[in-house]
DNA sequence: GATGAATGAGACTTCATTCAT
DNA sequence: TATGAATGAAGTCTCATTCAT
């Protein structure tokens, strides 16, 4: 592992363990066991090491979102399909789901992120749009109806990973029903 | 206005601008005009002035969900009175929503927070778990469908808020819908 | 007991519990219950506030030395009570012992406390000024004989105290003749 | 000079000069031209460069007590040279003596200092504790002797330094002689 | 590529004290 | 006499970052 992805690995480790606003570089030099110069020789600043991780995880949650689209389903089906392939890249990852929940909440940066969003979420506009167009989803604005079911899973992910809730096939079953309820014209 | 209500006043102010991390102490005395001193009177440290913010705001929303809530309405317009009464808290007081929302992720306090929630969320609890015995809604564990209501009403809420999108009556109405359609029986 | 006396008693606690330096008047408003603005109705300050106590059991140990001496007794018999007198002060009185101790440390005081020091120990002075006078001490300075008595009394005062040694009968003796033996002619 | 010796010097200084609780991080800062986060990168906190110095010095005294010690000399003219060498280190280093002095009487210190002390004082010890079993000294704990002893040359460097006296060989050997009574079975 | 000593602004907090009540 | 809210200077310490090696 190189010192680049160590000093990557260990500051996801810490923000999704303390927060975004607990983390200090001085803890990941103490935590990854690299020098505080290497850090900076990796990276131009904090904010370029975070946005780096950000943007890493968001390319690699973009990617896991699409996952085996390319079969030939009908549209409910990959909903469903794309509902898992989110779901279980959050359970999968916790820490990852964990430092993207929190740095997306942190205010000052939500600009810069959008963009980067739209680029690795291009197929979920896509597909949510073909839906509206298809007559299939509730005539609402794409980036609400994506928000309100990006956010159905975030919230089960989140109380699965925090054990507020078991997890079993058929309470996954429903609350991805209730999630399709919620977008589909009734 | 008392300086502790100054002191509390510009900390939402803050934190909801800047977000949790990048409000110092500092930046609080030198915009509510008190001296450093009268924050460490009237509050223990830092956090514990954050965490009265937080409880004082908690009880505040407690209070705006059951607004009105004493009308003879069947089940389904109480659950669009309560979503409405959050709603509209969080869009008339937006600073109140960001900090919020800002603060129930900051990860080391998450713990604290539930006991406080449930106390003053009790009537909300209630009233789900009411429309689960009367078959209304769907058999999903009561937390869970807590939070997917209040998760669509902050989703609405924020996009509102952030100006990503224009709130007309139809569009609250459909999203709503979409919502109930999410915890009902269909 | 009158706040002035509380506030004093609380002093004395603190500074023998956590020294001079560790007691601020914070710690003092807290432990005594009064309010910060009566400290400074009775004291003009902080330092006046130490300085009286520190006066007050000068004097009070001042009183202690002499106590009994007016007794017909020998020369070296009047040393054995003025030692015995000293040290059942410091161990009956070990909170003061401490404070005494500390405060004399503190090295920005000396000047000032030499003076206060002189009047109230006029009576040790004039014990070994006429030791000398009459041949029966050894010839060195009073200030130098006084200071290696005192100190002897604090060396196993301040063990008995911190209980690093089992006081007796004998042990008191044998070192009250060791202390003697030091500043007789030999 | 390393910076991390220029701290510890300056520290020694001012402690010696102003006190223990006078002397703050600010002020060593100031009077030793380094930044404040080099001090943190050396020593932990203030206890810990305190504690640093504190334990530098015992072992320094340590090391000075036993100058010489290897010579052939009867018991009485080690216990001289002891003497002497100890009352030596404190005339020349009067910071010091300063800094020891009112560091050992600072009370939340007092239990871990004892351990250090013995550990350098070990040599001290067995001097002592071989006098007792050769019948040349009084029959009183180690511990207290050595206080007595170690007691009685600070009370004569203190005033030395403190120009309370002038010192002279007489006096000087007149004193040894004292405390060496004070000790040895008369 | 990698190190870690050094920086100094700024973080949070405590301090002794004042003053209107 | 007594209170306690208010003060702001000064306290200790952490922060992100630089640079000579």
């Amino acid at each position: 592992m190189s010192k680049r992805d160590q000093i990557l690995a260990t500051t996801l480790e810490l923000v999704s363990e303390q927060g975004f606003h607990a983390t200090s570089v001085g803890l990941i030099i103490k935590k990854s066991g690299v020098a505080s110069g290497t850090i900076y020789h990796h990276f131009k600043n904090k904010e370029d090491l975070i946005d780096t991780l950000y943007s890493d995880l968001k390319k690699e949650l973009g990617n896991a979102i699409i996952n085996n689209l390319e079969q030939e389903l009908n549209y409910k089906d990959k909903f469903i399909l794309i509902w898992k392939n989110l779901f279980t890249f959050y359970i999968e990852n916790p820490k990852k789901f964990e430092f993207l929940e929190d740095y997306s909440n942190s205010p000052f940066i939500r600009k810069e992120i959008k963009k980067i969003t739209q680029t690795y979420y291009q197929s979920a506009i896509d597909f949510i749009e073909l839906g509206i167009k298809l007559g299939i989803l509730r005539n609402l604005p794409i980036d609400l109806l994506i928000n309100i079911v990006f956010g159905n899973v975030a919230t089960l992910a989140r109380m699965v990973i925090l054990e507020e809730i078991e997890l079993t096939n058929e309470l996954l079953n429903i609350t991805i029903q209730s999630s399709w309820d919620s977008v589909k014209i009734n």
